[in-house]
This record gives structure tokens, C-alpha cells and sequence, in this order.
DNA sequence: ATGAAAGCGCTAACAA
DNA sequence: TTGTTAGCGCTTTCAT
């Protein structure tokens, strides 16, 4: 251990008192206040410098009731959709010197209700939860808390405060539009029964409303289990679908990884895709445009959520804000055609 | 805005007052103290129920010198294996109410010197580093910071604290010398040159130096550019390595997402993996598992990365930790056979 | 089992 | 341009 550490902890009015100024001074110096001196300011910066002094950032939360950071609670940092929205936050965040408390709850609302008390007791900015499906406890703790909450990655009927999201049920339809325009009508849907993940459950409900509304046949629906289902569900989840419905033409699946399982089962298989299976992803993930045949997928713009929560973070903690009402950003996803598909 | 946000904030002298006893007793009374009567304590705690009282952790950090939350600087996020790590890392600590301070360098050390200040200013009890690329200030700000710092993911041959790692340069040997006893002589190396991937060096260079012993010609490098490098990349790179060296019956990939890159390209191509050649991956990564045919891999144990660091953390913060010399652990990565090598 | 006083390190507010 | 005072909300310490 270098003997630095040895010594006690160095602080402003170790500062002033070396300096010869007092502890106001260092700490305007500090935050490059106007109405400082360039030469004390010069002689402070240097002499904290030699002292090795740290900032002590948790005194000040405390004098000014305001912390920097912002709590992110996350179902799962696995999936390469939410790592987005994670980075581009996190990123545009950093700018601003906010720094990110994160919370993984593994698609556990349990979880979630254990961790958010933790959470508020340390004061955040503002908490950003991806998902709406939380138990009553933490429903009720959200609604009454001292914080903006803002709620992203879906289109909630009932938000608690804040939404940046998207309507997982009507992105579904773009596909189903897609592939019935190709003349695809025996349609099924890989996954989204899991009730550990709601914005599964809306596109597969999207899926089937979409199909009612052609007055086609909606029954094709294979589920895969709980969240997280990835690349190895979706290889068994083809098996399953065509054995039970063997003249199925078309087949969405709850995500892009689920749809590469899909399409490497149909590879193994000798099953043509797109000629005699047409299959379609969701989320736009990496390994969709990298497969053969590339996934149709749609794009949900996972990167713009984390870009706009960090916007509306910034609004609500502008100094000037008069706390209007909750705003509510609707992301628009974008169908992506790939060779997957007609 | 519901009325509860407008009240001032509800303290625990609020509460004192309101039960009829001072502050310290509500105090002891949440920290689950022995010596407080149990009627007392069963008094405060529906008080503070009935007030909406939040407990303000920056208070008591301030009082206590201990924040209870711990710094982690990634990469990247969109990488599983540090997703994995990270995951490990905050489930463990999240058991014990250990709060995660995310930053994410996105592969950039300056971005890292930037905000490594940042974090110390929190007063962290811990700094986790993936990675031990570091630049000169940030080491150096890192040698007198007064908290522990650990360095994961990599065993570097000068430490800064302590180091649960294990090492590219070793593991990649087990690739090799797999590959050579089922007679693959002519072998290439995909990515692993990009400034900004040490591990990725340490991988290429182990691949160099293993080969050098053998006496076998270690020419077969094909750079993908700067980090993160991905399926993309993977399958360009293919492409890139046959045209330059096209004898070439064995191919290591500095990733399994650069090696799926490459396995899909052949797909394209209609070579024939592994009979014409044999592909290797790096990480065990899901995409391995589960492409056509399966990646073998080294699997470097990720999530016991992130345990450990876990367990390290607790043992730096235990009560009555003395202290002693730096820690290194050295975990010991997997071969994974599977049928992209013959 | 409970309380009173002091103070963690910083900064808002006011004063000079 | 700089300084003084007070206090953020909690917990340590000592007292009862």
C-alpha cells in the first residue's frame, strides 16, 4: 500500500489552510465558479494537486440534495437490444457527468421490489426501469416517490410517471403486414408466452390481432419458456412448431436470436428458407444481418430510447423545470426486409 | 404529481418526534440494533411506513465514511462475456446491498481517464476494472487512490491492485495445440491487432508464440480493425485470409462472434467446415453453441470472473480486513471441442 | 434501553 | 474577490 493511503483523508480546508485562503475559495476554485482569481484558483488547483486531494462528492450531495445519478434498473445486460439503450444513456449521461447506479433484476419482479427501496435510499436523480410490469409494492413505492420514474421499452396503458418506449404490440404487425403481403397465410409465432416478459407477450398478442384482423388462423403460437429464451430455444421451438403444425408457411419470432435458432434448425434441416418457410426476427440484433438467409426483422431503435431518456433526464433535472406532467416519447420501429423472408 | 412529493422531506427526527423518542433510536431501531425494545422499534417502523419516510443513504455515508457501493469500468456492455462478468458481479453484490457505480470506456482509455476521477470522487469502497490497458494518469491515479482497485479479465504482468483474470496469451494455446494434433498445420489467426483489445493482442501473440514453438509458420494474420469487432468483421475477414493465404487449413478467430462470422462466410462459400478448414472461436459465447457447425472454443469462465471479483470485494470490506498485500487470482480457462474442428 | 451533543466535508446565504 | 456562519441528515460517542 503506497503511504499516500496511509495518510488521512485530505480536504478542502486542508487546502485553504496551505493555500492561505479559506474553504469557500477552494471550493469555488473547484467549480470553476466565476468570481475567483485566476492566480488563486491557479494556486489552489496546484496544491490540491500535491496533496492528492479527492473531491468528496457524497458531502456535497448531502448539502445540496442533489446526487448526479440516475438508477437503471435492468431485466437482463445479455441482451444486445438493452446493452444498447444502456450505452447510448449511459454515454450521453457521462457527458453530463451523471453517473449510472445500474440494478439487474433478471426478469424478476421480486427482485425488482428488493432492489428499488436500495435504490432510493441513495437519492437518484431520476430512475429509469426498462419495463412496465412491476408487483403492487413497487408500484406504489414508484408512484409516491420523491423522483422522476420514467418507464422505457414499452407503451404502458398506465405509466407511473415518465414513458420512452414503443408499442411492442403494433410493431408485430409490420411483419405479419410483410409476409401476408407475400402471399404467406399459415402463420406462426415462436415464444412470447412467458410472463416474465410482457413485451414478448404484446407482439405475440399483436401477432394474433393482427391475424384476426385478416380473419386468418392465429393458433400456430409455440412457446418457449421463461425469459430469456435465445438461439438454442428457437432451434428447438422450430422442431416443435412444424411437427404440430406442419404446413406452416411463415413464422415470426420473438426476437431476432430466437429467429437465427430457427433458421439454423431449418439449415440442419434441409427446410428452404425463405421458399418454404419464411422467417422473421424482432429487435434488428447483429447476428439478423449476419445469418444466412439474413433476418426481416424490425428495428426498435433501442439506441435512440437510451437517447431520448438521457434528453428527458436532462429536462427534468434542468434547474428552471416547473415540473409539468409526464411526457410519454413513442419510439416508431422500422421494418428491416431481409432475405428471410419473400 | 402526487401531493407526496410536494411535502418537505420526512427525516428521522420527524420521526422521533412523531413516536415520541429521539433520533438515535429510530436510528437504531432501522438499522435492526440490538438494544432497542421491540414495541419501540415496531412503533418507529409503522411511523415511518405511515410518513412515507425514505432512509437517505447519502447522510449516512457521509456520517459513516462509507458509501457501500462499488465502481465498475467496462469496455463495452454489448460483449456477453463482459455482460456475463458484470452480472455475476452485481447479482453477488446486490446480496449484500452493494450498489453498482457503471462506466463504460466503450474500449477508449482516454474516455477512461475521464471518468475513473469521477467515480473516486463517490468514494467508492472498490474500483473494478475490465481491462489493464490503462494510460499513464489513470494508473497513476489509480495507485494512490485510497480504494482498493482490482483489474479483471486479464492477467497483467504489472498489477495496480489486485487481479482475478487468467491469460489470453495461454489460453489461446489450448486452440493451438488442439488443432495441431488432429494435423492442422497451416493455421491463421482472424483479428487480435486492434490498439484498443489488449486480450485480443495477448490472444494473436499467444497464437504466434505457440506456433513458433512447434516451428510451424505463423504468418496468417488477418487484422479486422479496431475493437469491438464482431460477426461482420468475422466474415470479411474469411474472405481476407483465404485470398492471401489460401492453403490455410486452420483458422483461430480472436472471438466466437468473429468465428460465426467466418463459419457463415464458408457456408456462403460452400467450404467445408472443418474438413477444408477448421475454424476456432474464443469466449464461448451462445452463438457458438448453437451455429452449424458448433464452435470449439475456450471458455474463460466469465461469471466466475465476476464471483470472484464478488467474493474479493467482500473480503476487501470485511471489518476486521488488515490489509495485506494484493491479490491475484488466476482462473484457468476451458478447451470446448465441438464439431467446427475435426 | 434511550438520549444529547458533536461532527462527517461540503456549500448556500449573507457579509465584507 | 473573498470570508463567516450555519446546516444538509445521519451516526459516533458518551452519558444516563
Amino acid at each position: 500500500m503506497s503511504p499516500a493511503k496511509r495518510h488521512a483523508k485530505v480536504k478542502m480546508t486542508d487546502i485553504a489552510q496551505a493555500v492561505g485562503v479559506s474553504a469557500m475559495t477552494v471550493s469555488r476554485a473547484f467549480k470553476g465558479d466565476t468570481g475567483v482569481k485566476p492566480a488563486t484558483r491557479a494556486a489552489v488547483l496546484s496544491k490540491a494537486e500535491e496533496l492528492g486531494y479527492v473531491f468528496d462528492a457524497t458531502a456535497a450531495n448531502l448539502r445540496q440534495s442533489r446526487t448526479g445519478f440516475v438508477a437503471v434498473v435492468v431485466p437482463s445486460l445479455e441482451n444486445a437490444n438493452f446493452s444498447a439503450t444502456v450505452r447510448a444513456l449511459s454515454k450521453a449521461l457521462s457527458q453530463k457527468n451523471i453517473q449510472i447506479l445500474l440494478a439487474n433484476t433478471e426478469y424478476d419482479v421480486e427482485e425488482e421490489e428488493r432492489l428499488i427501496p436500495q435504490l432510493l435510499r441513495r437519492n437518484p436523480e431520476a430512475i429509469v426501469l426498462i419495463g412496465t410490469q412491476h408487483s403492487k409494492r413497487t408500484r406504489a413505492l414508484l408512484k409516491k416517490a420523491p423522483v422522476p420514474v420514467i418507464e422505457i421499452w414499452d407503451l404502458p396503458r398506465e405509466a407511473i410517471g415518465h414513458v420512452v418506449g414503443f408499442s411492442n404490440f403494433d410493431a408485430v404487425q409490420l411483419l405479419v403486414a410483410h409476409l401476408v403481403k407475400s402471399g404467406r397465410r399459415r402463420l406462426g409465432f415462436l415464444g412470447g408466452e412467458a410472463g416474465n416478459d410482457p413485451r414478448g407477450q404484446q407482439r405475440r398478442a399483436g401477432f394474433v390481432a393482427a391475424l384476426a384482423q385478416l380473419a386468418l388462423p392465429a393458433h400456430r403460437l409455440v412457446p418457449l419458456g421463461t425469459a430469456p429464451v435465445g438461439m438454442t430455444e428457437g432451434a428447438a421451438g422450430l422442431d416443435r412448431l412444424l411437427s404440430q403444425f406442419p404446413d406452416t408457411d411463415g413464422i415470426i419470432c420473438v426476437s431476432d436470436l430466437v429467429g437465427f435458432g430457427a433458421v439454423a434448425q431449418c439449415a440442419r434441416r434441409g427446410i428452404a428458407v425463405p421458399e418454404t418457410l419464411a422467417i422473421a426476427g424482432f429487435g434488428n440484433y447483429e447476428i439478423g444481418r449476419v445469418c444466412e438467409p439474413a433476418l426481416t426483422t424490425v428495428d426498435v431503435g433501442a439506441e435512440q430510447i437510451g437517447q431520448r431518456t438521457a434528453e428527458l433526464v436532462f429536462d427534468l433535472l434542468a434547474p428552471g423545470n416547473t415540473r409539468q406532467g409526464p411526457r410519454r416519447f413513442d419510439i416508431h420501429p422500422d421494418l428491416i426486409v431481409r432475405r428471410s423472408t419473400p
